[in-house]
DNA sequence: CAGTATCCGATCGGATACTG
DNA sequence: CAGTATCCGATCGGATACTG
């Protein structure tokens, strides 16, 4: 519990935004968590699970998770071709982190609420 | 920050958005640690601490902050003005979170350097 | 089906100058 | 000291058209 020592604030920041930069991009959350209850979920399966996100996008965002290891992409070669996504076993140490921050962004939603009133 | 959110079907990554919406900002992170280290840190001390912020990101990232109750303002009357940020309260709740995504972020620098090689 | 290529307006954020 | 105000280039991300 002691974090004194190994606090050295321009280090660590460097490793929170590692870990910001794979979640944030403002749709790699929301892509995570389908896949988290889908197992496997195709292109254009996840363009309907989206439909706010364009296919650019959605394609940049794919890209920049399997860079990082976070999911798998498995091609079958066939025609039309058939592009399956889902979390890579390594991905799955992201979970807890996902929903830490789910939950927190949840009760934050209500603190708003609370101080400012609900705004809709 | 992106307030307006319609109530899709993919209402549960509305909430972890709104928690990187407050941890986002390229700079809050960076931000929130120092707090977390030093108690009260004036906004001159800040940009001491974080020499690569400019004063105009860091006092919106202040005020955002602000906004969402995770740091309190405290404004001493006197000239030279002097002008306090310390961790609020509430915002305590979000350093587990903040905690893990640094633990995950570390770890995953490392994936990273054992998949791609070390480049820097 | 699963993308890529291109255009382009919107937003972000740095640099600089100014202020109570 | 702790900010604001302005300008402006860089980046983001949507819309649209095209492709193996």
């Amino acid at each position: 519990m002691n974090y004194k020592k190994e606090n050295h604030p321009t280090d660590n920041c460097a490793n929170i935004e590692v870990a910001l930069d794979i979640i944030v991009g403002k749709w790699k959350p929301v892509i995570l968590f389908h896949l988290l209850n889908n197992e496997k979920l195709r292109f254009s399966e996840l363009q309907r699970a989206i439909p706010e996100i364009s296919k650019k996008m959605l394609t940049t965002q794919l890209r920049e998770l399997e860079y990082h290891d976070i999911i798998d992409r498995k091609v079958y070669a066939q025609v039309p071709p058939k592009v399956e996504y889902s979390l890579s076993e390594y991905g799955t140490g992201l979970i807890p982190v996902l929903l830490s921050m789910r939950k927190w962004g949840l009760s934050h939603i209500k603190h708003l609420e609370q101080l400012y009133g609900n705004t809709n």
